[in-house]
DNA sequence: ATACATGTTGGAGC
DNA sequence: GGCTCCAACATGTA
């Protein structure tokens, strides 16, 4: 369920947590609960997957990796890790992880690798990718410290839209396809959060989950690939392998 | 019903 | 040390 943008809609979901007290907690988060109540939410913020929930001297970062879901103002049947109940609102966090965290957030994410913040910078990601010659480029579009928020969804489609093939090296890149390709990241997950507000996500795909290429109607090849061996669309014919 | 997957970490083994 | 593989976590969907 969770890549960036969907987090992005969570966070968005929770608007009227902001500013409101905690008047009760519970979960079977392994952190002290206790520590937040009566305590007011400041604010809610993003960082590519990671929702963090932000207080005047901690926040918790809560990652719902592949599983993790959440009900605002329901309630699941099972155990929640974290549960918070506001005056007039509860929302439930189940599967995730949760963190709690006594640093400012400012110092603890790269906020320019985040792909959908408004200070993300391709810039700061082109430099930190081409520190990394010899990585494949369906792995730096995995890379949480280099294109946060980025996952095999946005991986696949933003490969595709650019045209270039997973199997690239980032040294057999040139500059201009390593640019686009950031360019796509940022733009699908745009994309991506318009369209999952929508729930007209799937729809829009032109390469993850799809048969053939929508572009020359061959069919799309699919394969575990990288360092995660993570599913991997392409099509061998638009999209480019460059020689190294 | 069985299999698979939008994620990440830590450990084993080489 | 670095790389790869694997397990673990645990839920929705087809």
């Amino acid at each position: 369920m969770p890549e960036g943008p969907s987090i992005v809609l969570l966070k968005e979901a929770l608007r009227n947590f902001e500013g409101q007290t905690v008047l009760e907690v519970s979960g079977t988060a392994q952190i002290d609960l206790s520590e937040l109540k009566r305590k007011t939410i400041l604010s809610l913020k993003s960082w590519g997957k990671h929702l963090l929930i932000c207080f005047n001297t901690f926040f918790l970062d809560i990652h719902l990796m592949m599983f993790g879901t959440y009900r605002i103002n329901q309630r699941r049947t099972t155990a929640p890790r974290l549960r918070i109940r506001t005056k007039d609102n509860e929302v439930n966090f189940y599967a995730c992880r949760v963190n709690l965290m006594r640093e400012d957030p400012e110092e603890v994410y790269d906020w320019s690798a985040d792909i959908l913040s408004k200070r993300w910078s391709a810039a700061k990601a082109w430099k930190k990718a081409k520190a990394e010659p010899k990585t494949l480029i369906c792995d730096v579009l995995l890379d949480q410290n280099i294109v946060a928020g980025s996952g095999n969804i946005i991986k696949n489609e933003a490969l595709f839209l650019s045209r270039v093939h997973p199997a690239n090296r980032v040294e057999q890149l040139s500059a201009v396809a390593l640019k686009r390709v950031l360019k796509e990241v940022r733009s699908f997950a745009q994309d991506f959060y318009a369209w999952k507000k929508q729930q007209v996500l799937t729809r829009h795909l032109k390469a993850y989950g799809c048969a053939q290429c929508p572009r020359c109607a061959i069919p799309l090849h699919k394969t575990p690939m990288g360092k995660t061996r993570r599913i991997t669309f392409f099509c061998n014919n638009c999209q480019k392998l460059f020689k190294s």
